[in-house]
RNA sequence: GGACCCGUGGUGUAGUCUGGUUAACAUGUCAGAUUGUCGAUCUGAAGAUCGCGAGUUCAAAUCUCGUCGGGUCCG
């Protein structure tokens, strides 16, 4: 499914096209995350204008609601939220780790309380496939065992032999259950805690399988970043470089380009909407906190250096006052712009490997970007 | 003219009867956390010499007197 067009000279860093069923997406890219089928704050008009290639979206959530029947009745996901573009859906793995305390795991399967209605449900890695079949993802991901950090090596064991275990099933399951007229993918996850041998063994036991693209899961879930970043070291070796790569839940804007620079082409994390609406942009030069006071009497947009309609047209003040009073016009509008900052990015960063400058792209990212920044320096 | 009630961080209140370490709570403000979603939540900080003055006492937001401000009722 990729055609890899350039790999830049001196850094790991590649260019490539992915092809799906609702349209090409240039890579390296990001996804956008809208788990209840929506990039919370955005219309699908919004994205469009900024051209996002490809939205994330959520089993786990959609299934418990609206649920299969509406969806199904609409036409699958892509018709149901009038997006055209492509999807990828996450299967609920991270969810059966980030509300672990409503889950019971076997073998077969994971059972969960719904945290909507506390009806108790069950997920094998078949039904999955099945749910992603109704939802009509292009991009499929099989359900797997999200270790959390810290994470002892016994359970990291355990998680890496039972998502092997269902890698097997699902892809089985999906090869027999897939139309051909529709062609979706489906992507194995690499699991294997902070354990450069369980790492290891789990990218070979999910290559053995053979998939489509190829996760790097079981990262932001907490660990510092360069465990991440080691995790990664590990794992890309034993990717084939013909296949997508994906680092799940990945992140703020200098660790995208920095693991771009290590050779992933596929990222999503909620952190543009999420920081967003807890006040937060993203500038050229770092994150800047609007909701700050610092920002009260600032008339400037939130990047001089972006030309989104956000930065285009209203200031830093405005936008602070929106978010102090909890106005909805202001989280929307600096999430607007934090995807933009996203989305843009990863352009910058096709036009940075395309002319094989893409280190020193990286260096001077690196250089002027700050997560953290003091408000006077911006 | 008389009787009574109320005055405590920006806001709303608790504590006063029965005096006792650093005046509590909510909200707001300020700041931090947030990585396959969380308008959630959590963490930390600043902010009141308890309307003002005098007295009693080892010790007063608390008791007494006066006074100022707000309110209720009676005339």
């Amino acid at each position: 499914m990729l055609q890899l067009i350039k790999k830049d000279r001196n850094t790991k860093a590649r260019a490539g096209k992915l092809r799906t069923a609702h349209g090409e997406i240039d890579s390296p890219f990001f996804m956008p995350v809208g788990t209840n089928a929506t990039v919370k704050t955005l219309s699908f008009e919004d994205l469009l204008e900024f051209d996002t290639q490809i939205v994330l979206s959520n089993t786990y959530h959609l299934f418990l609601r609206p649920g299969l029947d509406v969806i199904g009745e609409a036409g699958g996901l892509h018709e149901f939220m009038s997006w055209n573009g492509p999807i990828l859906t996450d299967s609920g793995g991270y969810q059966v780790f980030s509300l672990a305390k409503l889950r019971k795991l076997t073998d077969g399967g994971v059972q969960f309380q719904s945290h909507y209605d506390g009806s108790l449900q069950f997920f094998t890695p078949e039904k999955v496939v099945d749910i992603q079949n109704v939802l009509g993802s292009d991009i499929m991901m099989p359900l797997d065992e999200c270790a959390p950090y810290p994470c002892s090596r016994e359970q990291a064991e355990e998680s890496v032999k039972r998502t092997a275990l269902w890698a097997k099933q699902s892809r089985e399951y999906f090869l027999k259950t897939q139309k051909k007229k529709e062609r979706q993918y489906q992507f194995g996850i690499v699991q294997g805690a902070t354990f450069k041998d369980l790492r290891e063994r789990s990218a070979q036991q999910i290559l053995e399988v053979g998939f489509d693209g190829y996760a790097i899961g079981g990262v932001s879930v907490g660990e510092p970043v360069p465990i991440m970043f080691e995790t990664l070291d590990w794992v890309l070796p034993f990717l084939p470089e013909d296949q997508p790569r994906y680092l799940m839940g990945i992140g703020l804007p200098d660790q995208i380009v920095k693991a771009v620079g290590e050779g992933v082409d596929m990222f999503d994390t909620c952190i543009p909407t999420r920081y967003g609406r807890h006040g937060s942009a993203f500038t050229r030069k770092g994150r800047i906190v609007v909701r700050n006071a610092a920002y009260i009497k600032d008339f400037g947009p939130i990047d001089e250096a972006c030309d989104c309609r956000v930065c285009k047209k209203y200031t830093r003040s405005y936008i602070r006052h929106l978010l102090n009073s909890g106005e909805i016009l202001g989280l929307a509008l600096i999430t607007y712009h934090n995807v933009y900052f996203y989305v843009n990015l990863m352009r910058q960063i096709r036009d940075a490997i395309a002319n094989d400058r893409y280190w020193e792209f990286q260096k001077e990212f690196l250089e002027m970007f700050r997560s953290e920044l003091e408000p006077s320096t911006v």
